[in-house]
DNA sequence: TTGTACGCGTTATCAA
DNA sequence: TTGATAACGCGTACAA
């Protein structure tokens, strides 16, 4: 068993909580007498215990963060921004992963509570509607971090995806392309919904008219299976180029390109969005919309940290701008 | 405040232990109130406290996780592993980055000690002997994953390096390679010794003499970086075929070639470590080792959970092949 | 089978 | 400035 305050009165001979106040920044203590249990407690190897300080102070200084999956390097960025900041907040995270199972992640979040959690970030949920009840049913606060149902109850934040993916259609119509397609996510209504809503807006933008034909939306939750289903519709509506969903998207469609004897960006310019690190080191070496994934995990537990303390969350607004590469060049004439 | 079992007692006009044991398997207590009792904290909403539980208990169900940086798809994917594990053993899982500092990794141990977790799993340190002295100091096992330090203290797990690089280097061979490069991790002392041993001796056991110019060493913690530095040693002492640290490395000195008018695998055959997900849709795809890093971080956690419940952690063997793509091919004539 | 009483390690409210 | 003492929510030996 570890030290406790306990032994460390014992062994200075004074009461426990002389001892407790002496670890702390309590001002009721002689300036001795504090420098001595301090020493005290370094030599005898006290490790205050963070479960009985929670049980008292009703507070655990942990957040649980529900994620599907860190082997998605979207995911793990976020996670690593969120980490950061909590770790220098003092904060712990609990991660628990839902494997796209929504059975899955409600248990997840039972656990959480059950731990007594002081907040939850969710990334990239599947499950949706269901946090609204539970929001309102308890009194942890929960954050969406690209939330894919709209809930009047919890809170949410991600980058402007519609902003994002205009400049992402804005760049190939600059090249002179007109036959612009969209591979899209079907199973992240929103954020697909807003980067579908920058594409079909740009092209109204420059007077081009939206083809439905154009746009793919396969049955399909792997993002690189999803690119490379994809690339047959916009093909078959002899598309010049096209913008994915995001880069991972981007990549399986590339790949399919190469099977079926597509050059990329001879035949085909490619956009993606998110950035993530293969982008670059990919051949071609694709041009995206690089949303900084790290700062919108920092986003996330700052603002997480407003709502513990029940301020108001600063209005963080996440940077995204075009990284062209060599994926996209102009229309093949 | 969540409801407590003194609530639920008030209303159903019985003890709290009652309750507590109702809660529980616990034997003495008739079918009816028992039934009762459960019904009722459900209605009311009931979520056992896990900080109370774990004070009383001396037990918290939690497992610290030491990590670099999630960014790495190969700590990543380890994490997975040892997450799923755990969740089905009902542990929760707290994540701490060290980001490559050891200040700052030793302070996230000292945080898993102080939330009392019931072990300590390390993927990827850099620190090295300092677990041998915490280990023996305090009693919370410490499990450490591909160590860079050698120590009797603490237990580790990791796949069969010298065995995988052997097979990586047999292959080049039998492509009728003889000058055969390697390009090591300096940084990550005991898995590149292991690695360069099995290349060395796939080398001689087929009666090819080590060259020193051949391997390179680049003073390098990055990945990426690494392979693009290295590959200019191995051109310069004329390999035909490279096998470097892992995957990350091979692709930083394959993104070099390109720069440097260097065909892969025509001129230069590459074969890597890992085989993470780039490994599959790099152009050209990487022949590479593969560990099958989930399973790894499965077994970590197995392991774990045998260590804390005392018992001989069982004996596992990894899994490792041999994944032939497009980066290699018979040697130039 | 059920209830009482105590303890887990710490903070916090009182007195002294 | 210090020391008892009561919480915090739960498990459990012991008594009923």
């Amino acid at each position: 068993m570890p030290v406790s305050i306990y032994d460390i009165a014992k062994e200075a001979n004074v009461s426990p909580s002389t001892v407790s106040r002496a670890l702390q920044d309590n001002p009721h203590i002689g300036a001795k007498t504090k420098a001595r249990i301090q020493k005290l407690a370094q030599k005898m190897g006290y490790i205050p215990s963070a479960v009985a300080q929670s049980l008292v102070t009703n507070k655990t200084w942990t957040i649980g963060v529900v994620i599907t999956t860190s082997a998605d390097p979207v995911v793990a960025e976020v996670v690593d921004g969120i980490e950061q900041v909590a770790q220098d907040a003092n904060y712990a995270v609990f991660l628990g992963n839902s494997r796209n199972d929504p059975q899955r992640e409600m248990a997840v979040v039972e656990t959480f509570r059950r731990r007594r959690v002081d907040a939850i970030i969710v990334v990239a949920s599947r499950v949706g509607k269901t946090y609204g009840s539970l929001q309102s049913q308890h009194s942890v606060p929960i954050l969406v971090v690209e939330p894919q149902e709209h809930s009047g109850y919890h809170h949410s934040i991600s980058t402007d995806n519609k902003g994002g993916a205009m400049l992402a259609v804005e760049h190939l119509i600059a090249l002179g392309h007109r036959k612009i397609g969209y591979v899209g996510a079907i199973d992240r209504p929103i954020s697909n919904n807003d980067r579908m809503l920058g594409y079909t807006t740009a092209l109204t933008q420059a007077n081009i008219p939206v083809v439905l034909d154009l746009i793919s939306l396969p049955y399909c939750t792997d993002d690189i299976e999803r690119g490379q289903m994809g690339v047959t519709d916009v093909l078959a509506a002899k598309a010049t180029a096209v913008f994915c969903y995001n880069d991972r998207t981007a990549i399986g469609l590339m790949n399919a390109c190469g099977q079926h004897g597509i050059e990329v960006p001879g035949m085909l310019s490619v956009v993606g969005f998110d950035d993530i690190e293969a982008a670059t080191y990919i051949k071609p070496a694709l041009t995206t919309i690089r949303q900084h994934l790290f700062r919108l995990g920092q986003a996330a537990m700052q603002t997480t940290l407003s709502l513990i303390n029940e301020q108001d969350p600063p209005d963080i607004v996440l940077p995204y701008n075009l990284v062209v590469r060599q994926s996209t060049t102009v229309v093949p004439s």
